[in-house]
DNA sequence: CGTATATATGAGTATTGAATCATTTAGTTG
DNA sequence: CAACTAAATGATTCAATACTCATATATACG
C-alpha cells in the first residue's frame, strides 16, 4: 500500500475523528440544510460550523448548493453512515464485553 | 445521540486517522506480530511503535499478549478492515468521478 | 447606491497529538 | 546478582487543528 493510498485513506478517517462534525453529519442525514440551520440546531458558532463543512465538503462527504443569500449542505457520500453503524456495532460489542455480557445471538 | 457516544464514535475514527496507525495494522492483518518485527518493518522507532500500539489497545483494536522478553500485539476487531475497504470504496469512485470515468456497473 | 443578511475567511490562541531522546521497567541468561 | 534484551514511558519539541473574534464577500432588498 503506498504512502499516498495510506494518507487519503487517514484523512478520510481524521475527518470522521472529530465530534462536532459527527454531529453536523448526523444533522444532514435528514435532508440537506441550510449552513444557519445547522448552527441553530448544533449550537456551535457560525465560523465554526462554516468551517467544519468546509472540512466536510473537501474531503467529498458533503456537497454545497448556493441558494441566493443560503448555502445547502447535503450528503454526497452516504456510505459515512454504515461506517458510522459499523463503529457502532464494535462499540457496543466492547462495552457489552466489558460489562461481562454475552452479545450476540450466540448468547 | 449523546455526547459520550459521539465522542465513543469520534475517537475510534480518530485513531484510525494516522497512517502510521494503518501501516501497523495493515501488518498485523497477516498475524500476531511481536513488537521488534514491526519495528523492522514499518521502520518506524521503537518508542513510537509502542506508543502507536498502545493507542491501537486503548481503543479495542488490538490485544496484547506477552511472552517473556516480547509482546505480541494482534487484531481483536476484525471489522476495521471492513471499514478500510469501504473507505478505499469511496475514495476510488471519488477518484473516478473526478477524472470522468464512470465507475459504477452502470458505465 | 446604501443597508441588511448569510456565509466564508484571515488572524490569533489554545489544545491536541505525533515524534524523539533518554530512561525505566520487566524478563532472561550467565 | 550482573549483564543483557525487549518494550514502555516521562519529558520535550514541533506541527496540526479546533475554536473564536473580527472582518470580508456575496446576495437581496428598499
Amino acid at each position: 500500500m503506498s504512502a499516498d493510498a495510506l494518507e487519503m485513506i487517514a484523512e478520510r478517517f481524521r475527518v470522521l475523528g472529530e465530534p462536532n462534525r459527527l454531529r453536523l453529519l448526523i444533522a444532514l442525514e435528514q435532508g440537506e440544510q441550510s449552513v444557519g440551520k445547522l448552527v441553530k440546531t448544533t449550537g456551535l458558532s457560525q465560523a465554526n460550523v462554516s468551517r467544519h463543512l468546509g472540512a466536510l465538503v473537501q474531503s467529498g462527504i458533503l456537497a454545497r448548493r448556493k441558494a441566493g443569500l443560503q448555502v445547502f449542505y447535503r450528503v454526497a457520500d452516504p456510505g459515512i453512515f454504515e461506517m458510522c453503524d459499523h463503529v457502532c456495532g464494535s462499540l457496543s460489542k466492547r462495552l457489552s464485553a466489558r460489562a461481562g455480557v454475552m452479545p450476540g445471538p450466540d448468547a
